[in-house]
DNA sequence: TAAGCAAATTTGTCCAGGACAAAAAATTCA
DNA sequence: TGAATTTTTTGTCCTGGACAAATTTGCTTA
């Protein structure tokens, strides 16, 4: 029963925005936002109008934007910046969006539709007519791209992306099951996860798929591994390759720092591969990681390994 | 090149444990323990022995004791205190650990084998053999809390534990999806997430399937989804009842304050039903929140959530 | 012009130690 | 014995200062 101006505290905030209260109240301090109310005990309360606010805000911060440029603004410019492409996004977003296959529109005409049923039913025919491979290339990882967009700019809800994001999980589980029922030991043998600041797993499946497809033999730690663990996993499981999974969201560094601290912890002869949205690392080239930024080069990669290793 | 012995930050545990900065702080100023190391810059680096501790602590607060009589006490001490049922745990713990199939000792000993083709092939054939509910009851829950108590002592890699986590999915997403393609339309509609510092979702999962098996239709909206962005979904989706996952891994404050804004934003018809180990939950009670601790007990739930319909 | 390097700025996180409400335990009283 | 009160425990919030790491800016050199 509580009321919408009751305002929420400090450690709500923390939850709904991911922005944390040590944050929160130095932003407060130097830019003047947000500038929450107090309760009879003196603590603070968000309105929710500022809340909204903090959660475009945010968003901004993981597109690259920094905080000074964008903390002080209004509600109305924030959502124009967010609208055309930005200088800071133009590089990675206008080139991922090659071309998007015309049935892309569908699934996501039913995904703002919220017809969840209709969706499943589509993919599965999609996947079904298409196979295995076309259908991760030409319709998964093209929605990838468009979604990402829609989120960037604000035009997506959380939970329609989140709908998504579990529905095509499910899908290529149910493959990957089918697949490593069948599959043969054979080399090399893969290990995939992400480091510990990379919670998106969606990546990660689709290079497994790739692999598995090609003859690899996977184990996947899911995400958010911890360099020591990965290391430990590599050397128990005897992998030829560590495979490594990127989005754009976090900054650049903390990717760098962890493939160093990695690879100088890593097994020599064990391969160290990083895949996704690595444009960022692209500038800066880290020695002994090989970058695969798109899924289509993943079978040649693998024919490379298989000849290096004769 | 990281030394062992550095340390973790603040930052880092709290991550690890659960327990927040604040209280960290607070722990180490009242009962003198934890006491972390300094770094050059006068932060605390906590080595991983009372790392290691704190987390048996956590363990044994979630369970109902209080700070006072764990934080001084031994790590062997806890370790007793929390290994055979407690007093205090007696309820919850025993109830849920009533009879492991004795084969569940094989699936552990594949896993601290690290023979995953091995593993998935005894899932595949666990599954083949007892069926989908039988499987998940016996199976899937007994390893969940026989892991769960190993890792809280450190005894078992967090690779170990990524490898089951990720086997395991793939093992219920496949299962999910092809009942998903036979499905009916029909009530309640449930949506299915975890509250924005919950992370875990196994038990998510397994719930979805004793629904869907139960023939209610389920929506996940996966892990770590923020309040208001429930709401959203709950409203476009039309959904009947908004099922949460947890763990213990949170404080239980965080829990019923999530709890509370939630209950609070959701349409007044709307069932809230909370699960996992709420055990935490249990003594102080949430007006408007059914609380399902036990798998077991959905099936139940489910009939009284028709019955109430009619 | 581009590239390398040093200085300046931005930004998130940490610290200390005080305060206080809510929950739990202990005590008192009927 | 049980209900009502007081005391203790405990987590979270507060202020405002500090500082390293990351980034940008300005300057110099090939």
């Amino acid at each position: 029963m509580q009321d919408a101006d009751a305002g929420l505290t400090i450690a709500a905030v923390e939850r709904d925005t991911g922005i944390s209260k040590d944050t929160l109240r130095v932003w407060e301090r130097r830019y003047g936002f947000p500038v929450p109310g107090r309760n009879p005990f003196g603590e603070r309360t968000y309105p929710s109008i500022q809340v909204t606010k903090l959660r475009v805000v945010k968003r901004l911060l993981d597109a690259g934007f920094r905080p000074g440029r964008v903390v002080g603004m209004a509600l109305d410019e924030l959502m124009q910046l967010a609208g055309p492409d930005s200088d800071r996004t133009a590089g990675a977003a206008s080139r991922g969006a090659v071309k998007s296959a015309p049935d892309t529109r569908m699934f996501l005409d039913l995904l703002r539709a919220h017809d969840v049923e209709g969706l499943r039913r589509k993919f599965d025919l999609a996947l079904m007519h298409m196979g295995l491979s076309r259908f991760v290339n030409e319709v998964i990882t093209p929605l990838n791209t468009q979604i990402g967009e829609h989120w960037i700019r604000g035009q997506i809800e959380v939970f329609e992306e989140h709908v998504y994001t579990d529905l095509v999980q499910t899908m290529l589980r149910h493959a990957l099951h089918d697949l490593a029922a069948r599959a043969q030991p054979g080399r090399p043998r893969v290990l995939l996860t992400t480091l510990r600041d990379e919670p998106h797993g969606l990546g990660l499946l689709m290079a497994e798929v790739a692999l598995v497809v090609e003859g690899a033999q996977c184990v996947s730690l899911g995400v958010q591994t911890p360099v020591p663990d990965i290391v430990r996993a590599s050397m128990a499981l005897d992998s030829d390759i560590v495979a490594l999974g990127f989005t754009a969201c976090n900054g650049p560094n903390a990717m760098l720092n962890g493939l160093a601290d990695l690879r100088a912890q890593l097994a020599p002869q064990v391969e160290l591969w990083a895949g996704g949205t690595v444009a960022a690392i692209g500038r800066r080239v880290v020695d002994g990681v090989r970058l695969v930024p798109e899924l289509g080069q993943i079978a040649a990669e693998l024919q490379l390994w298989r000849a290096r290793r004769l």
